[in-house]
DNA sequence: TTTTTCTACGTAAACGTTTTCGATTATCAA
DNA sequence: TTGATAATCGAAAACGTTTACGTAGAAAAA
């Protein structure tokens, strides 16, 4: 199959090149019967325009680029596949990146991404960025940009969250309604503002139903290596948790490990509820009552309105902000009685 | 920050364009001078080529494709991971699709990138295409292909596998070791090339031992909505099996849920085995003994080949087929005392 | 009739690079 | 001195498109 460009077509036709892209395009000012011979030959010949070459007269991409700390996790693996989803409903193309949730990659990362490779990026940032001077840098390039899930608030572009908050506030009562008096919340990264808000709402719940909660009721763990002891150590003292709530999914298998350790029976002496997109959580032993974001939707709410706002060409479109609501999965880690 | 091409580059510093673009490469016909000039005022600017630019004038894009069934998947996510963390080490850029186990997407897909987008693609081919011909278009097009575990046989490209006769094979003998006498396989899709094998894999290992294995010893169960009836029904009968192995992280659910209803456990009245990547598999009640395949393994391997080939220009390389052996991680549902 | 407008198409510039082909000057051998 | 060689750089073509502008002829308006 030889590659066939858009003079070959034109030649094998006898008109020009500029006839040729303006009939592919069905421009008015060709007669229809020349836009059916262009059409009949870029057929039969299997033609494809030059992405490259397109994108440069053109300046633009019709690609955009993904940023997020890791795939290999429910959330994010999901989230993608709502934002592949409308990008191919829309025959735009996903640049994927991963920032290993490193600073430092994600601030190359978007340096790559100035000159042009894409018309917009989708990211959520790695747990230990807190300066968003990149992403500054990336906008002022001329690239939207779009948070989800882990947003800079300080950035004046649209974020898609959930009700972190909310949720988080709803899970706590829920606990607090099975009979604990005592919930401890584990989360990591609480300078993030999801992790943030969930803990807001962890507290005042407490607070709303008359716990004596404090700055002891939360711990943070973001040391991988240390969660195990840290956990068997606040369980092991003697005025214990009776419940716990983690804020992430990757600290949710941990309490499962550590109370069977220790002899703790979920969810008679200890209940439990976590965030989590993870499929198997039906399937643990007891089921794991789980907070979790329709990452889905998410994604596919992301790439609906960066498309949007690349088509309209609305700059800095303010206002279509998305909060989407997560949903309590009440199972059995968490029952008053199982 | 006003965005900053070659040509102003070349115009700061009185010099053309050419030399620029020599001296950004370290060309030797540049004086040492002016191409710390040159990659002083560039820093400085923080210049970054168009990548579109270059692409066009040296037919190489940097970029591959990966086009994979899904991606809310662990296998396929944690190839990805592995494939980009090559490709980042090597500056190529990753364009990823999903043909959500469609053969029609996956024909359109490949088919958008025949015409000069990637140099490389990366695939693993969905469920149900049986034809090729796209794929060998897309090769004759000039671009690189190589498969990962859902191969094409008949297709002479590199392949990157893994060991999946063998270590059926050695699930199946360890099955039987712990004391089943009547295992059933459970698989899905058995026309691709490597549930093929598994299931070849499984049924030596039967005859090896001496079991009276026939055909009705496996089955396919490619509808989801009816495996939960299917296995109910199998597991309901007088002769039933004592043991499962399945061929696919999907199936590795149900066989819990439809003991549980029924009554069976497991592993004392049936042990289970089962292909799955999934983080949680230790956390199950019984905790579930896997065969896993080194995800991430694969798509580092996948992409360094890809990358020597394209670098060096070895067309259809052969011999550089990769098969990686998974690992059998005996865990409690599996054992003759639990 | 002449002038204007419209239709349908072609020419050439442009997008931002890389690279071929020279061109200029300095250096060196003769 | 002259010619050759090397070192350093520039002009322009090229990659494959899209599009601004121009133009020929036909149709419509005058």
């Amino acid at each position: 199959m030889a590659k066939i460009d858009i003079k070959g077509l034109a030649r094998e036709l006898n008109i020009s090149a500029s006839t040729v892209s303006r009939a592919l395009r069905d421009s008015h000012e060709i007669s229809k019967a020349t836009i059916d011979r262009v059409k009949a030959l870029a057929e039969k010949l299997d033609y494809q325009p030059h992405p490259y070459a397109g994108s440069l007269r053109k300046n633009k991409t019709k690609t955009i680029g993904i940023v997020v700390p890791e795939v290999a996790n429910n959330f994010f693996a999901k989230v993608f596949s709502g934002i592949e989803t409308v990008a191919q409903e829309n025959n735009y193309h996903a640049l994927i990146y991963l920032s290993h949730d490193d600073y430092n990659k994600e601030v190359s990362i978007l340096r790559h991404l100035q000159s042009g490779r894409v018309d917009g990026v989708i990211m959520s940032i790695a747990s230990n960025t807190k300066d968003h001077a990149h992403v500054t840098a990336l906008m002022e390039a001329g690239i939207q940009v779009i948070f989800f899930d882990r947003i800079a608030e300080s950035i004046a572009t649209t974020k898609i969250t959930t009700d972190d908050f909310d949720s988080a506030y709803k899970a706590t009562v829920h606990l607090i309604q099975q009979g604990c008096k005592k919930p401890l919340h584990i989360t990591r990264f609480l300078h993030q503002t999801n992790t943030k808000y969930r803990k807001q709402g962890f507290l005042k719940a407490c607070k709303d139903n008359g716990l004596p909660v404090d700055e002891t009721w939360v711990l943070e763990l973001n040391d991988d290596s240390l969660v195990e002891d840290n956990l068997t150590n606040i369980l092991s003292q003697p005025n214990r948790p009776d419940g716990i709530f983690s804020s992430v999914e990757t600290l949710s298998l941990y309490p499962y490990k550590v109370c069977k350790a220790l002899g703790i029976k979920i969810p008679t002496q200890l209940k439990f509820v976590s965030f989590s997109n993870m499929d198997a959580a039906s399937f643990l032993v007891p089921s794991l009552t789980t907070i979790t974001q329709p990452a889905f939707e998410i994604g596919k709410a992301a790439a609906s309105v960066l498309f949007q706002q690349l088509e309209k060409k609305k700059k800095g479109l303010i206002g279509t902000d998305a909060v989407l609501p997560s949903s309590l999965i009440v199972r059995e880690s968490s029952l008053r009685k199982s």
